[in-house]
DNA sequence: ATTCATGCAAAGGGTTTGCAGGAAA
DNA sequence: TTTCCTGCAAACCCTTTGCATGAAT
């Protein structure tokens, strides 16, 4: 028995993950983007390209994505929220127009995983996610 | 016109925040545990001592109380949990069994805070809100 | 006496799921 | 040819809301 014909018995076994046009396309999306979309902003972009296109699956591929670490899925105000940025940055959350915008502060997240992983709390992180709740500029300007 | 009834009058044009006693045991009760509750965990334990109460009122008053920042909300899986401890901390999140569990380094926010402050980014923040992920030390025995 | 809060039930809305057909490998 | 993925629609489920009644001040 050939070394292909056992992985190829192996794939079928296993849950092969195919790539599909679908996937392609939101993946591009995510990673040429700047901002922080939703699964809804997501498909009526790629549905400009794939207009046969359906938010179920805009829905399970960001979930397969996020599941495997390719993108960020986060909640804000009830709504799922995807960053095609996987990098280590913080963000922050305008709590009167719900903008978000990012901070690359790199020290700060290495910081707080060092300071986590010296304390004798029965975790293991990963990850840290680090939220700014406050104004942003426009809405600062409007309350003054 | 005495000030009493300016106060009186004034009180009637603002609108009032008034004590009930579904309030006041939503507040007990999450200043009494040192868990993360949901509001459906919340209304099963508020209905041991008010009976009557509706899950629609036990919402509500969270909701107020998290406005006026006398406890924390915050969203894990898609569901809103309530901490009735506002003192700076961290929380840590299990992947795998979605525990949540409590971290008391204040240095950390404190950096977070002290770092952002710093950096000249277009945001005014108030409060920064950390989560780690990663697995609780049953599931890390569990993966093994 | 006023008006805010409650309880009930229904609506809301983002996300997930079942199923049949279609596309990767 | 097999198995995964897609599209559609319906289901899900947590959360919010409208309305009449009741409670707080």
């Amino acid at each position: 028995m050939s070394i292909c014909l056992l992985i190829t018995i192996l794939n079928k076994k296993m849950g092969v993950i195919r790539q599909t046009v679908q996937k392609t396309r939101i993946l591009e999306f995510l990673k040429g983007v700047k901002t922080h979309p939703t699964a809804e902003i997501i498909y009526k972009n790629i549905k400009k390209n794939i207009p046969t296109i359906s938010l179920a699956t805009v829905y399970r591929n960001l979930n397969s994505l996020a599941d495997r670490n390719e993108i960020f899925k986060f909640e804000v105000n009830n709504e799922f929220h995807f960053d095609g940025d996987i990098s280590n940055h913080q963000h922050c959350i305008c709590k009167n127009c719900g903008k978000i915008s990012d901070v690359f502060q790199d020290n700060i997240s290495k910081y707080a995983m060092k300071k986590i992983s010296l304390s004798k709390n029965k975790f293991y992180p990963e990850k840290v996610n680090i939220f700014y709740s406050g104004l942003c500029k426009k809405c600062k300007r409007g309350k003054k």
